[in-house]
DNA sequence: ATTGTTTCGTTGTAAAAACAACCGACTTGT
DNA sequence: ACAAGTCGGTTGTTTTTACAACGAAACAAT
């Protein structure tokens, strides 16, 4: 089977046997992705070897990442959903971040310098992860590859990208209530979807811990604020008045 | 003069007149860099003008960026210290990070997508900053620089490895109680010291910002804790026990 | 139809943090 | 030497949060 294949040979290459009209799939997702926008479908299926793609599947609820596990890769999330979190030693589950299709996700950890990876990464529906060779996108290779340029800068507007976000949720983190917390998450959620109304992409629970927070005590704030006028939602769709 | 001379003149090019000595000085500043690790003295100087590198100063309390400004260069902390700072509508300040000698800042909103800078960058001392122009450092040039695929990888690198102090901090900050803010911090920085004896680079307001907690109430608990035994301290000096 | 599960709101209580105000020890500048 | 400013600790009060426990609604499985 293919995806049995790809999951227990990781070094064997993203093309090999006669699963073109799969890997033609895994190329039209990756045309989407910010880590090779620009470049055509054709110039992506001749560098999938040149980078050392490989896939890998995951079922919901499984590990795709472990705290203390290391990383030489890229990843870039094919199909389905992954939270990234961490459980500190008491238990308290914090969402670091959702990734969705499309999105790569653990390139905190490529450096060398850097050590272990510090979150666990699951998935949260079956999910699809095709990996690259990270020392294979950051050296230039000569003649070969004649959009590894463009996958570079795509690479590197990419992680600036994600520290913006990253900074950005700093930004939440660092309000000291959970009021401020949620009107700070919810009015820059407002703005990124362009409209007062919008949806988030977690239930209570899941953006309790998101913001750090205890879900009844925010749950109570939100009506709170509901009841003052400053805002309606009903389930995950909110309403900023 | 030299300062005023590129504070002014913004698109200066670094090596400009008979300032020889002055630029070897800043060279070898660069040479001790992330950016510019494994490059040579003679090999930056030959990329400065390529990369269209240029001097900004700044006294100390001057702001080097503000909220809302965008930017479009590389920067790289020469001499002094900066504080990454963000004060929302009421003045709550906190102190996002430290920028030292070496380090680079605002790589954050490079990207084309990003928009305005979220937060204020302020000198703590009087401070040089060199800055370039980043789409000549990630477009690589054919032939002239043989060393900026070293760069790249670099600032990729580097961009990971911020990338990664972010989720740390992101760390600090989801954690509950300032007691826990405190443990996790101190411990980090003990482990990234290698010694249950460290100093801290903040004073208590500083580490209060830093943490998003209020000072004095975070003065409560660290005589708390001393008292409890877990720790002991004099001024920025820590000692875990 | 009923049983179990998930999700979300609600309540009361205990713990923790923010806030404001103040004090003493040290620096710094003149 | 002295005034002004900075820094860190302390105290008391108010506000906010966490925590635990419960209940109703929606949904899925048997």
């Amino acid at each position: 089977m293919f995806g049995v294949n790809f999951f227990h040979a990781e070094r064997q290459a993203f093309i090999n046997e006669s699963n073109g009209d799969r890997v033609q799939k895994y190329i039209t997702i990756l045309k989407r992705t910010k880590l090779f926008s620009g470049v055509s479908e054709e110039e992506i299926a001749s560098m999938l070897s040149c980078l050392d793609a490989r896939l890998r599947h995951f079922q919901k609820g499984e590990y795709v990442l472990r705290q203390g596990e290391s990383l030489a890769d890229i990843t870039v999330l094919a199909e389905g959903a992954l939270h990234i979190q961490r459980d500190d030693y008491w238990g308290n589950r914090a969402i670091v971040n959702r990734v969705s299709v499309g999105d790569m996700f653990g390139e905190a950890y490529l450096a060398p310098e850097s050590g272990a990876v510090l979150n666990d990464v699951i998935a949260v529906e079956n999910s699809t992860v095709i990996l690259f060779d990270v020392r294979r996108i950051i050296t230039v290779c000569s003649s070969a590859c004649r959009f590894h340029a463009a996958v570079i800068q795509n690479l590197f507007y990419a992680l600036s990208e994600k520290n913006r976000i990253l900074v950005q949720k700093l930004g939440y983190l660092s309000k000291r209530t959970t009021r401020e917390k949620l009107i700070a998450y919810l009015s820059e959620e407002a703005k990124r979807q362009n409209s007062p109304s919008f949806t988030i992409p977690f239930n209570r629970q899941q953006l309790a811990d998101f913001l750090s927070v205890d879900r009844s005590a925010m749950s109570k704030e939100l009506c709170k604020m509901r009841d003052e006028g400053l805002l309606a939602f009903e389930k995950n769709q909110f309403r900023l008045l």
